[in-house]
DNA sequence: TAACATTTGAGAAATATTTAACAAGTACTG
DNA sequence: CAGTACTTGTTAAATATTTCTCAAATGTTA
């Protein structure tokens, strides 16, 4: 039965999904049940199934589900099919690394520009894209649609860049600084990669195995 | 009281929590209550106490938590007070990002080396670590500690690289690759970030919400 | 076609997580 | 020093999440 709000652990569990349909889909594998699908990514079927129809009911009694089909579908829930438009705040060694690498248009994201501070990257370009200066920030984001920026700049202007951008309008962020963003305006979203947050759990996990 | 198993939902707090002890003490804040420091990151206070209560004590009763003594407490916790050994393999652009800002000091963790299978990068240095060429990597691990390995290389080769890893003993693993790595000896910890992931759950929620 | 093996989606049960409530202890005030 | 306001750690209650179960439907085989 659909759901109307659907938890954020369902969410994030449903990239995964769409990964392993994509690789089965990319060998070939036409149709699949949610116990086999549970065996190769270690999660119980009534936990895929249950998964699954918070957003419709995409699988056949006694069938399964076809790998094509569902993989469209989720796809589609997450917006793999939209075009996103979104921008870098920070063009160093890690807006770089990822303008280079990161496959933006497989996610349904157009990446507008990057914009930085240093003179040096200003008026080059990173994979296409070109380095602007901050100080054409506003006149760009007034003149074009931006749905997310991506943040990868120092710590200490993290939370300032980010109120200027939510008063121009901004309402994604994909906030790569290891500081917790804030704003009370609930219809803001921020999507936080905390790296050192990551392996300090992992530091944990070797210690008490 | 002291837990035994302690969920991950509390550990991945954690480091939120040590976050902002650290910046209350940069700011010179000497004690907080479970109900403050609940305001300031929009938690719970009862939830606060209970994931302290994981742990030990570190508080008092119309006092509150002195700051300084829990931030070294959670710090402990983390193991940030250890000397863990890192190695990297990949030193691409993200790799390379990683090596040159973060701050793996401030996390307990060393950096030893980084492999890479580019003749124009081995034997160069990044921030002071040696970029090794991948032959020596049995090698080096043979004859020196290491906790985790930090994978920084392209999707195709990930699971091949881990695997020889894990034969070679490695039991920790930072992976950056947006794919599942998996292993049966249960021993084997991976902490993955997966930017992907991270962005397309940020798509469905500025589409949602 | 009939018998049997699969498999889904949904409701119920079992677990896990979060929040509320409160006794007991501490600090502050006048 | 007595009274009041706080605040913790813990137990209990409330929610949320995951797993179990099964009727209903489909595919497969003889």
């Amino acid at each position: 039965m659909k759901k109307e709000n659907i938890s954020d652990a369902v969410i994030r569990r449903l990239p995964r999904y769409y990964r392993q349909l994509n690789s089965l889909y990319g060998s070939g594998v036409v149709r699949i049940s949610s116990h086999s699908l549970g065996q190769e990514m270690n999660i119980t079927a009534s936990q895929i199934r249950q998964d699954f129809s918070c957003f419709g009911e995409f699988g056949q009694q006694g069938y399964g589900y076809n790998v094509e089909e569902l993989r469209t579908e989720i796809g589609h829930i997450l917006g793999v099919d939209k075009n996103h438009h979104l921008i870098m705040i920070g063009a160093g060694n890690l807006g770089h690394a990822i303008l280079q690498n990161f496959p933006f248009q497989q996610t349904g994201f157009t990446v507008g520009a990057a914009f930085d501070v240093s003179p040096s990257v200003v008026g080059t370009h990173i994979n296409g894209i070109p380095i602007r200066s901050m100080d054409e920030l506003d006149d760009f984001i007034r003149t074009h649609t931006v749905d997310v920026v991506a943040l990868t700049i120092p710590q200490h202007v993290a939370q300032e860049v980010a109120n200027r951008l939510i008063a121009l309008g901004i309402r994604g962020f994909w906030n790569f600084t290891n500081i917790e963003l804030s704003c009370s305006d609930p219809t803001v979203q921020f999507e936080n990669i905390h790296f050192a947050d990551s392996l300090l759990t992992l530091s944990y996990r070797i210690a008490n195995r």
